[in-house]
DNA sequence: GTATTATCTTGACGGTGTCAAGATTTGACC
DNA sequence: GGTCAAATCTTGACACCGTCAAGATAATAC
C-alpha cells in the first residue's frame, strides 16, 4: 500500500472502492468517472492524476475484482486440503457466490470493457494468478481420478468456462423456472458439475456439505 | 429504396446494419447513437422514431447477432442429419466461428449491455430460440448415448457455458501460446468437448471432418 | 383533396471523457 | 531550514454523447 501521502492520502485505491460502490448502487451503465470522483470528494478531474484514462480505472477495478476471486476461491480449497472433490465443489461454489451477490463487479470483470487488457499487468498478473488455481485444483483432481486425464490447460478452460457460463445465465434469469422450482442454485451447480467429473454426486447430498 | 429520400424506407433495419457495421469497426466502446445515424445517412435524432433509446437499439444489434447463431448452428446440424456427434461438434464450432470473425458483435450480444433483457420480447424470444435448438440437440444426444443422460435443460446450460467460455478466453488472448502452437482451434474446441461427451473423440481426426 | 399519422430535422439541455493551465503539497537535496 | 522539482489536485474549457421538444415533410387513410 502507497504510504500516506498529501491532499487525500490515498486516493487510488479510494477511486477503486468508489466504482465498486457506485457498480453496486448504479450498475456498469451508471458507472462514470465523475461520478467516481465526487464519491471520492475530489473534483472532477482528479482521477487523471492517477489513471491515464476511464479504461484504466476499470482495468483496476477488474483487477479488484480478480482479487476477490482469489480471496474467496483460495480460502474455499483451504477448507478441505485433502479432499479434491469437495475442493472443486467449494471452489466453484464460491466463484458462483461472487457472481450473485456482486452481480455488476462480476460483469465488468468479466464483459470485456477492457478492449486490450495486455496494457494493464497488473490485471493480465491477476487473471493469470487465478487461472494458475483453477490448473492446479484440475491437475490434483485428475490425479485423483476425478476428472479426465489431458491437457489441464484446456480442461481449466473448460470448467471455468462451464461455472462461468453457469453464473451468466442466472444473472440474466434464463433458466427456466420449472428447474429453479425444484432445485437450489448449489444443487443446480452440482448437477452441471456432474457433467464434466468422473465421479457421480448426489446434488441433495452434497448441497449440505 | 436506394435514392435519399426524406423517408428512408427502411431505417429501422439499416440502423441495425449501421450499427452491426461500426461495432466491427470501432468496437464496442466506439459505438454511438449519433454515429449509427451518420452512417446511415440520417439526422441524430432520427433514431428515436424507431427505438426508445440507446439500450433498445443495443437491444435489436443483439437480437441480430442472435439470429446469425441461429442460421449458423441450424445449418451446421442440418449438415449431418443422421449423426448426433456429427452435429454436435459442428454445432459448437459454428458457434466458435460466430465469435472469432465478428468479435464485437459477439461481445455486445452476450456482454450483458442490455441491463433489462425482458422489456426486449424480440430479444427474449430469440435467445429462447437459440436455446431450445441447443436443448433439443442435447437431448438427441442423450438418446444417443453421447452425453450423460439428466435434466436437459440443466445439461444444455453446462455445454452452452463450455464452449462460450472457450470463445471468450480466445477472444481474450489467454490460452497460453504452448497450447496454440501445438493445436489448431478446432481441435482445441474437441478437445474441450470431449470433458463433457462419454464418447472420446481424437481431435486431430476430427478436426478435418 | 384534405386530414391524420408516421417519419425525419433542427436546436437545445445536462452529462461525460479528456486535456491544458494553474494552484497546492510533498519530498529530496543542499 | 530553505529551495526547488515533481507529484497531486482544482478549475475551466472543449467536443461528443443521449435525450427531448418543436417543427417540417412525406406517406397514408378517408
Amino acid at each position: 500500500m502507497p504510504t500516506k501521502k498529501y491532499h487525500h492520502g490515498d486516493l487510488k485505491n479510494a477511486l477503486i472502492q468508489a466504482g465498486v460502490k457506485i457498480l453496486s448502487k448504479d450498475g456498469v451503465g451508471g458507472l462514470s468517472l465523475r461520478k467516481v470522483a465526487k464519491e471520492a470528494g475530489v473534483s472532477h478531474a482528479a482521477p487523471y492524476a492517477h489513471f491515464a484514462d476511464k479504461q484504466a480505472l476499470i482495468a483496476a477495478i477488474s483487477t479488484e475484482g480478480h482479487k476477490k476471486i482469489y480471496e474467496k476461491i483460495s480460502r474455499a480449497m483451504e477448507k478441505h486440503p485433502a479432499d479434491p472433490l469437495r475442493q472443486f465443489v467449494e471452489t466453484a461454489w464460491a466463484y458462483v457466490e461472487f457472481g450473485l451477490e456482486e452481480p455488476d463487479h462480476f460483469r465488468i470483470t468479466f464483459s470485456g470493457a477492457v478492449e486490450q487488457e495486455r496494457d494493464y499487468p497488473a490485471l493480465v498478473e491477476m487473471t493469470r494468478k487465478n487461472f494458475g488455481l483453477v490448473r492446479q485444483l484440475v491437475a490434483r483432481c485428475q490425479e485423483a481420478g476425478i476428472l479426465e486425464p489431458g491437457e489441464a490447460d484446456l480442461v481449466a478452460v473448460g470448467v471455468w468456462g462451464l461455472v462461468h457460463g453457469f453464473v451468466s445465465l442466472i444473472q440474466q434469469g434464463q433458466v427456466s423456472h420449472s428447474v429453479l422450482d425444484h432445485y437450489t442454485r448449489r444443487e443446480m451447480l452440482i448437477f452441471i458439475l456432474n457433467q464434466i467429473t468422473r465421479v457421480r454426486m448426489d446434488p441433495r447430498e452434497f448441497a449440505n456439505l
